[in-house]
DNA sequence: GCCAACGTTGGC
DNA sequence: GCCAACGTTGGC
């Protein structure tokens, strides 16, 4: 079992879109570190959803239900794409500034390189991250 | 809207 | 292979 945070702008792809929607596409990821981190998802894994330039919070928990396979929505290039399906939104969201003062936190790829799209997490960092959410699994 | 941080591109 | 220039992301 592995442990995934995504980020999305959530005027572009939502959490409540993808509570609608009962299962998505992650594509679109042209960043060599976040593809690499796409292709080392496994089926069941979990992968918390981060809202970017507005929310600014970790809003709910998704899961991996299909492995990478490539991005049909890359023209050229060597991209990969992984489906996820929503397992549960945040009771609260846990909101940037809390996860940057969380000393548990400080190692995150959202603490410590803003623009990467696809990181992962220690077990202790998403037990930390479901916590500020008053969330459990 | 600004700007810092980072990745990519391309000239040498 | 280095590094300057440029583009993009994303917090503030």
């Amino acid at each position: 079992m592995n442990y995934w945070l995504v980020k999305s702008e959530p005027f572009v792809y939502s959490f409540d879109q993808l509570l609608l929607d009962g299962q998505t596409r992650w594509d679109g990821v042209r960043n060599y570190q976040a593809r690499n981190n796409l292709r080392a998802m496994k089926k069941g894994d979990y992968c918390l959803f981060y809202h970017s330039n507005e929310g600014l919070a970790v809003v709910g928990v998704a899961t991996v239900v299909r492995e990478f396979y490539p991005d049909p929505t890359a023209e050229q290039g060597d991209w990969s794409a992984v489906d996820l399906a929503p397992l549960k939104a945040f009771t609260r969201p846990a909101p940037l500034a809390e996860i940057k003062a969380h000393p548990a936190l400080q190692q995150i790829g959202l603490v410590r390189n803003g623009r990467l799209s696809v990181m992962p997490l220690t077990f202790d960092e998403f037990s930390a991250l479901l916590t500020l959410g008053e969330t459990h699994i």
